[in-house]
DNA sequence: GGCTATAATGATAGCGCTTTCATAATCAGA
DNA sequence: TCTGATTATGAAAGCGCTATCATTATAGCC
């Protein structure tokens, strides 16, 4: 742009050194006078010099930039990890690019290549619940990246792939759900999880039905549907279950996906006319900004999600193998409500 | 990590040709024959190569990434124009980082240093509104990154500001806005606006009162306050402006700066027991994703962020300087009404 | 004063590509 | 068969840094 990019050579010259000494300077090692330093920062300062990371990565081979695979921003909880993500790697020094999950996925090109050519210090891959056919080539596509630079995953990582990662303990957070509805009378609980979910070790459905069967409660395969996780979804999968079913058998409270599926949920509930939380009580997930203005305020699960982000960057960086679990904790609103009597 | 870095020399060997025909392989040059291009292929297949875009962009001196910096992605307003602008930027080629408006802000060190010395090819800048000392600052942080690259502005930008710009056109949106209540006879119009609004000069507040003068009616200090974006902030707003106010007084329309804004003053309205909107209209802007799912669903204002995004995208590439306009437009739900009739 | 340890600086070889420029091979046309 | 284009390749000079090793200046000590 306007002004010629100025180097080290320029700099060097003005200040009456060699490159070498800027460069000692630039990276703040000790062994440089002070007389010296301060004759190579004020070259610097004059010509608003900025040392090129590019040319600095070549020769250093290391980039100081991490990067991040997700479905989609315009989702909150993937902001919120991306969010806890940068932050964090922020804090230590790096800089970090988001990709979206289609540079995994396409068959346009090479799948990883892009990524691969970036020559990341570390990459983040936050995992949806995939189709059969793309689980393989997301693992060769992961499997090939790893080649290039550590990775580690967020979400669901079936048991299969060797990766660091951080994911939420989904069955035991359905275990306690159901317990706690349970607690409050309920017998009669619906619960939609989301498609594919078979590869997650510790996916919802089983712990929905551990958590019945803890509470004694029998299992009504009609109380399970799936969804795909949009708040359209959750309410075509909620309207769908109630119309399949003689209204004396309507549950009497549900749990969703995630908060988008529960606020599908009460849209429907509204709809056929049914009270929230009198006649149904209405359990989501992720703790969205909006849940405390939903109309009931909706119960949701806060599972840290900034948090996650942190954890996986520190991972990163670490170079850690583990594979560890997030934490979580139900806050309540007053969409969940004792049982109607009836 | 795992392989040693295959480099441009390994493949040439492999294929039995110089560096030089590689690199005209890599980068689609017409002038390799078939049976070389075929050698060198099979090389890079069978190595799994992969071109370092840091030893690319230090020698042709352009990295094909772009960047991008914002307030703050928890906001879906944000995370919109961003997944326009990087959804433009993957079709061009680019790649897009985000960078946390801190980027620019912060005096702990040289705001755009590190921006500038990450070499991008162009940089998208989301400006807030801004407390006056900031200001200053952040125009001469953009006036230093120009002399890297170039620099698109997206949002409030101060006529000062010589840079090309997408940004909306806020003044003639409240007017509208102001005439679509008006029409609904409504006379008591509040609006809760943007702290320091000052240097946008399409700012809110004038489209609003321009707008009461065209509907002829009175201006009224007390129904115009200012906030902060948040939907508490929103909430303090709208519930102090009635506090001051006698109860006749209270105005029967509410238009927010933002849908957060807006869910503030629905809960406030709710607390104080005022229908919405039998008793209170109110209208936000954004349209967010959660505005359907309110009680009663949130009449906003659609301003096409994607599109902002790829605007902004499409100028930097290009090169125009141009200051562009975003156009918007109502999306009616169920939370405005006519006027009551009292 | 002479000699070694220490601190400060310089020369220079990469890092892995792109990009001239030069050269060799191929092919029309005379 | 020879000439001048044209096409296909190679050699080598950067790009702007880091990092190693060599060199010089400074100090400390007997």
């Amino acid at each position: 742009m306007n002004s010629e990019n100025v180097t080290i050579y320029d700099i060097a010259s003005d200040a009456g050194v060699s490159i070498a000494t800027v460069s000692r300077v630039l990276r703040g090692e000790a062994s440089v006078s002070e007389a010296t330093r301060k004759k190579v920062l004020d070259a610097i300062e004059r010509r608003n010099y900025r040392p090129s990371s590019i040319a600095r990565g070549l020769s250093s081979r290391t980039t100081h930039s991490l990067g991040i695979v997700l479905p989609k921003l315009l989702n909150p909880h993937y902001a919120m990890i991306f969010t806890g993500a940068q932050e964090e790697a922020r804090k230590l020094g790096y800089t970090m690019s988001l990709f979206p999950w289609s540079s995994l996925d396409t068959r346009e090109y090479n799948p990883a290549a892009m990524l691969a050519e970036r020559r990341l210090d570390g990459l983040i891959v936050c995992v949806e619940y995939l189709p059969p056919d793309h689980d393989e080539r997301v693992l060769s596509a992961l499997q090939d990246l790893r080649q290039y630079m550590p990775v580690v995953l967020i979400g669901c990582v079936p048991p299969s792939y060797d990766f660091p990662s951080v994911s939420n303990n989904n069955a035991a957070m359905m275990e306690e759900i159901v317990r706690y509805l349970a607690s409050l009378g309920h017998e009669k609980i619906a619960f939609i999880g989301g498609v594919r979910e078979d590869h997650d070790p510790l996916r919802r459905d089983v712990g929905y039905e551990n958590g019945l069967r803890d509470a004694r409660l029998p299992y009504v395969s009609s109380y399970r549907v799936y969804c795909r996780g949009t708040a359209e979804d959750g309410a075509a999968a909620f309207t769908g279950m109630l119309s399949s079913l003689k209204r004396e058998y309507w549950p009497t409270a549900v749990i969703a996906l995630n908060d988008l599926v529960a606020m599908g949920c009460m849209a429907s509930a509204r709809d056929l006319g049914l009270a929230i939380p009198e006649q149904l009580s209405v359990i989501g997930c992720d703790n969205l900004f909006c849940t405390p203005y939903l109309v009931p305020p909706l119960t949701s699960i806060n599972t840290h999600q900034q948090r996650t982000g942190t954890r996986a960057v520190q991972l990163l960086i670490s170079g850690e193998n583990k594979k560890e679990t997030a934490d979580w904790e139900l806050v309540e609103r007053a969409s969940c409500a004792h049982a109607p009597k009836s």
